[in-house]
Parts: structure tokens; C-alpha cells; sequence
DNA sequence: CGTATCTCAGTACCACTGACATGC
DNA sequence: CGCATGTCAGTGCTACTGAGATAC
């Protein structure tokens, strides 16, 4: 009987145990300039897209718009980001960088790259590329799994 | 200029984010029968060895034995497992699934399995090998990063 | 009008810390 | 004695819900 959730053998459980460890590492590093998990990923987000609204920003990180607004209320506090009135739309508040934040994803984003780099080492650039292949195409059924599941309610 | 953490080319953030959708997906499944990732994860280590104590199980979810303690009271209060004094030594307590936390997980077990199958649909056999051999390589990568850690500390 | 954006209030869960009683 | 085990108390962050004010 070959046990399909084997913890060793099964893809769902070893990524699961890779995101853990990732985010276990990060956030040891993460701590020394006071981020969590969350935190980090709506900054990068707002770094990618500068001046995004809330709602779009909670839809990218995968939260919800109240629990994004006590990010951003944390956020904003420490002096990272800030928020100000969207020029179209004045019940939207959209959200930018500030010059502190700005500096603390630059050294973030060094970190996460030394880190994945660590995490690599031993892959060649073409067991990389395929390994990115293999996890686009489980994150495709992933997302059509949802979309279909959308459908069906 | 390459983008080593582009959201679609790096293997760290396609880890994350396949991790992020099925631990969504699963939890929207887990919902139904009420438990959470953390409690669902504590279960099945308890299935896999019976009478486990506080602080082993603590280690096997990558948690804490505070936090385990309030997974382990809610599990209880459920009615799903139960804590009896170890014999061999009165400080600790084990743990083992009732009959309707065993038939919980036996259920879960399929959920998880369906969904697995889902989310590997169109991998070859030999492909899903090759993916879990890299991932593999990669949580020992990581599990060596975070023991050279603790020896520089 | 209905809908969208954000926030307040309240609840629950998990994570982490320091302290403590108990037993090894 | 030092050390391990589990729990209490307290804090912080994330997630979710229902409700409301404001603006499209």
C-alpha cells in the first residue's frame, strides 16, 4: 500500500515544509528590522506598484481589506509606508513608500535573494528552470481548482 | 538587468505562493469539519505515532509547546484526541486521537489526497519524482543554513 | 438606487515571552 | 543541584465577521 501523503514523498507536504522553512529563515532575519511575513510581502507589493489602492493590494498579498488596513496601520506607524487620497476616487486611500521604507525593502530584497541562493545551491540554472516549470504548472491547476470550484457555487 | 526575485521566475516565491493556495484551499475544505492548518497538522502527527508527548509533537508541527498546548485544549474540548499521564514519567502528558478524531483524519486524508492529485494533474510520474527530489534537496539546503546558524551563534 | 472603499468593534487562533510548580 | 515538562498570564499579529460612514 504506497501512502500517497507519504510526509517524504509527497510534493504537497515537502512544499508546504520548503515554504515553512523560507518563512521560518526570513522571518529570523526579518525580525532584526522589525517585519513579519505579511508585512514584508505588502511592502514589496507597494514597492512594485507605488500608489495601489487597498482592496487591490489585500486581493495581491491574499488577505482581506481589514486585516490589510491593520498592516498598513502598522506599517504606516513605523514610518514605512503612508497613505494618501486617491485624486480619482476619494473613498480610496492609496498607499507609497516612504525614503525608510524604500531603504528597508532594498535590504530585505538582498537578504531574500542570499537566501534563495543558499536554498539553490547544488541546482544547476537548468534544474531551476525546470523546477520553477513544475511549480507554475501546479500553481495553474492550483488557481483552475478555485475557478472551477467558483463555478460550481 | 535579471530580476532574481521576480514573482514568476524565482523558486522561492512560486514555492510560497503554491504552499499559500493549497493551504487556502485545504483550509476552505477544513472548514467544514472545523479544524485549522496548525490543528489539522497536529492531528496527523498524533495519528502517526500514538502517544506522543507535548514537546515531541511541538517539534514535529515546527511549533512551540505553549502554542501546542492551546492547539492540543481545543482538540480536546472538541472531543477529537486526548491527553492521559505518560507512565514512564508523571511531568508529561501524551496524547492520542479519540474515534471520531481518527475518523476525522481519515476523512481529511482523502480531501488531502483528491486534492493533491488535482494539483499534480498532468506531471508525469517520473516528473513528480524529479519534483520532490529537488524539493528535498532544497529543505536540505535549508536545514543546513539553519544548523550553521545555531553553530555561529 | 445599488455598489464599492475603508474603518470600527468584536472574536478567534497562533506565536512568543517570562514565570512557575512539578518531577526527572 | 541542574534540567525538562507542561501550564498560566500577558502581548502582538493575522484572520474573519458584521456593521456603518462615505463616495461612486
Amino acid at each position: 500500500m504506497t501512502d500517497h501523503l507519504d510526509k517524504e514523498r509527497s510534493p504537497g507536504y515537502l512544499v508546504h515544509e520548503v515554504s515553512r522553512l523560507l518563512k521560518r529563515r526570513f522571518e529570523d532575519e526579518a525580525k532584526s528590522f522589525g517585519v513579519t511575513m505579511p508585512q514584508w510581502r505588502t511592502l514589496v507589493e507597494i514597492h512594485r506598484q507605488d500608489g495601489v489602492s487597498q482592496v487591490a493590494l489585500a486581493a495581491c498579498i491574499d488577505s482581506d481589506p481589514m486585516t490589510l488596513s491593520g498592516i498598513l496601520d502598522r506599517l504606516e506607524k513605523r514610518g514605512l509606508i503612508e497613505r494618501f487620497a486617491d485624486p480619482n476616487d476619494s473613498r480610496a486611500k492609496l498607499a507609497r513608500l516612504t525614503r525608510e521604507g524604500a531603504a528597508l525593502v532594498a535590504r530585505a530584497r538582498r537578504v531574500g535573494i542570499e537566501m534563495q541562493e543558499i536554498a539553490l545551491s547544488g541546482l544547476s540554472a537548468g534544474e531551476r528552470e525546470d523546477l520553477v516549470e513544475k511549480l507554475r504548472h501546479i500553481r495553474a491547476n492550483l488557481n483552475n481548482m478555485t475557478a472551477d470550484q467558483k463555478e460550481a457555487v
